[in-house]
DNA sequence: ATAGGGTTAG
């Protein structure tokens, strides 16, 4: 019942992507998943990215380090296991090493895959190819009889998270015994460096593919910019009859948030709460990224407040989702409720609060967060000097802004010239416009986004001279702007838009609607046009 | 031993 209600609507987004048509026959209503998700969601334990569990199993750890007058192998191997899955791979290296320098607890056949899923994490390739060379030396993997159990699964995953793909293919097609584990951990590695091909195409080869197997891939999609696939692999998963986790739907959930379809959010949303899942960790963050962007924040503050014991990036996704709608005072508000409940902001956090105070205009209230983070241990990074650039410049202090960026410790990226580059734009600031503009064309020659916004610029002040200059430069160094297009869900419906156009039969009605909102807005004194200039 | 969430420009 759960399922069927929402695959029998009509999928027009999928015959727009090319994607076969759903059948709707095969599964019967009657095999849907509610009540094993339910049971098997209540035995599962905490994640990691639950915060009391971590807590109570890092401290438990430290407490018996601590307390134990004779440490034994077991005592290392937990505390390294816990301070992995608490995020501090760095320390749980630093325990590893006062292990070996421990001759009464030498490291067990536990150790080791534990210690290279700190190296992993960390992305410490040196320290991994020193364990990896060890164990050759010692003869657990070595060239006629390369490991088949955890250690070389262990292995595979950190070069991957290492970025050395080849090496870890290497291994793998060496492996004598390959389980699922040392497929899914390959298929992870592929789509992760962007190789959603190979990807797909071990998937397809694979003896047996269990729900991680499904999730992976999923997610590969997703993070590939292919929401669509996503989505199509997780129908067909469907119509297999295999039954989706948590980790499934914050694909799912983040493939919708991509494309943007409301109805089907809902819909997906609903399958998740008749499935019994938890949305108190990952799951709760997809739905308010979603719901926010998906044109909903008021939905998106009622999940908000339905999580019972939100973590650091609940908050933070409410407060982007303020942010993005311009309500920089609800921003700063949640933010300041977050400290006194005593959750701690991270560097993602003030990037956040950051931007909700460029966006509502507050250049005060941004510099006092600013400075706060230092209170915090927090950065400030690079990331976080972009949005102060962003927050001085947005409001017309371009000459400060650049002044800040004279002071930066490193050099500026082009994320940050196109940030001021925006704002002369919007500011008739020509003169330091065409310096920025010249600056990051011979930073990035191939980024067409630089050639455009002066282009732009040059349309605005009806300097048409320099304008068809900047386009056949584009020409000349062959760069290609594609041109944005949105769309929306009605109904079901997919309606596509690209600047301009007039394919739509309600057209007309729709220009007079926006032909509305300019006239209200300029009668507020706000300068702005929905057309582009070029039109 | 494998999968999953939050940020910055246009």
């Amino acid at each position: 019942m759960a399922w069927s209600q929402w695959r029998s609507l009509p999928s027009p987004f999928l015959s727009l992507h090319g994607a076969p048509r759903e059948a709707h026959h095969r599964r019967s209503s009657a095999s849907s998943p509610p009540f094993s998700a339910i049971s098997a969601a209540s035995l599962r334990p905490p994640r990691h990215g639950g915060r009391t569990a971590a807590v109570s199993e890092l401290e438990l750890a430290l407490f018996a380090f601590t307390r134990e007058p004779k440490l034994s192998p077991f005592h290392y191997n937990s505390l390294i296991r816990a301070l992995n899955r608490a995020r501090l791979p760095g320390r749980a290296l630093s325990v590893f090493v006062q292990m070996l320098h421990d001759p009464s607890s030498p490291p067990d056949r536990f150790t080791l895959p534990f210690v290279l899923k700190s190296c992993a994490q960390l992305g410490a390739i040196e320290e991994g190819a020193q364990i990896h060379g060890l164990l050759v030396k010692i003869h657990v993997v070595s060239e006629e009889d390369v490991g088949a159990g955890s250690l070389a699964n262990a292995l595979i995953h950190m070069y991957c998270q290492c970025g050395r793909i080849d090496l870890a293919s290497e291994l793998f097609n060496r492996m004598p015994r390959r389980n699922d584990v040392s497929w899914n951990s390959m298929i992870d590695g592929f789509a992760k460096c962007g190789d959603i091909v190979s990807a797909r195409l071990l998937f397809d080869e694979m003896p047996s593919r269990n729900i991680v197997s499904w999730n992976s891939m999923i997610s590969g999609y997703v993070h590939n910019g292919l929401p669509d696939e996503a989505l199509s692999l997780f129908l067909r998963s469907q119509e297999l009859g295999i039954d989706p986790d948590e980790s499934t739907m914050v694909g799912v959930i983040s493939a919708i948030s991509d494309l943007g379809l409301l109805g089907w959010g809902k819909r997906a949303h609903g399958f998740i709460t008749r499935c019994g899942f938890s949305i108190g960790g990952a799951l709760g963050v997809s739905l308010i990224t979603m719901y926010t962007r998906c044109g909903s924040i008021s939905v998106a503050h009622r999940v908000f407040s339905d999580i019972p014991n939100k973590n650091v990036a609940h908050w933070t996704s409410i407060i982007a989702g303020y942010a993005a709608y311009g309500f920089a005072e609800d921003s700063l508000q949640l933010f300041s409720e977050m400290l006194s409940s005593g959750v701690k902001p991270n560097c993602i956090t003030f990037t956040s609060v950051l931007n909700a105070c460029s966006h509502g205009g507050l250049v005060e209230e941004g510099m006092k967060v600013f400075d706060l983070m230092r209170t915090y241990g927090i950065g400030p990074h690079q990331q976080h000097y972009g949005c102060l650039v962003d927050l001085l410049s947005r409001s017309g202090l371009v000459e400060e802004a650049l002044e800040l960026i004279g002071c930066l410790p490193g050099e500026p990226g082009p994320v940050v010239w196109g940030t001021l580059l925006a704002a002369c734009r919007n500011h008739g600031n020509i003169v330091i416009a065409e310096t920025i503009a010249h600056k990051l064309m011979e930073l990035e020659p191939d980024y067409g986004g630089s050639y455009v916004l002066l282009s732009k610029l040059y349309a605005d002040l009806g300097r048409w001279g320099d304008f068809s200059w900047t386009r056949k430069m584009m020409e000349e160094n062959g760069v290609e702007k594609t041109p944005g297009f949105s769309w929306i869900e009605v109904d079901g419906d997919i309606h596509k838009f690209v600047m301009g156009d007039k394919f739509h039969p309600k057209h007309r009605e729709m220009y007079n609607v926006l032909g509305g909102m300019e006239h209200h807005l300029s009668w507020a004194g706000c300068r702005f046009s929905f057309r582009d200039s070029e039109q």
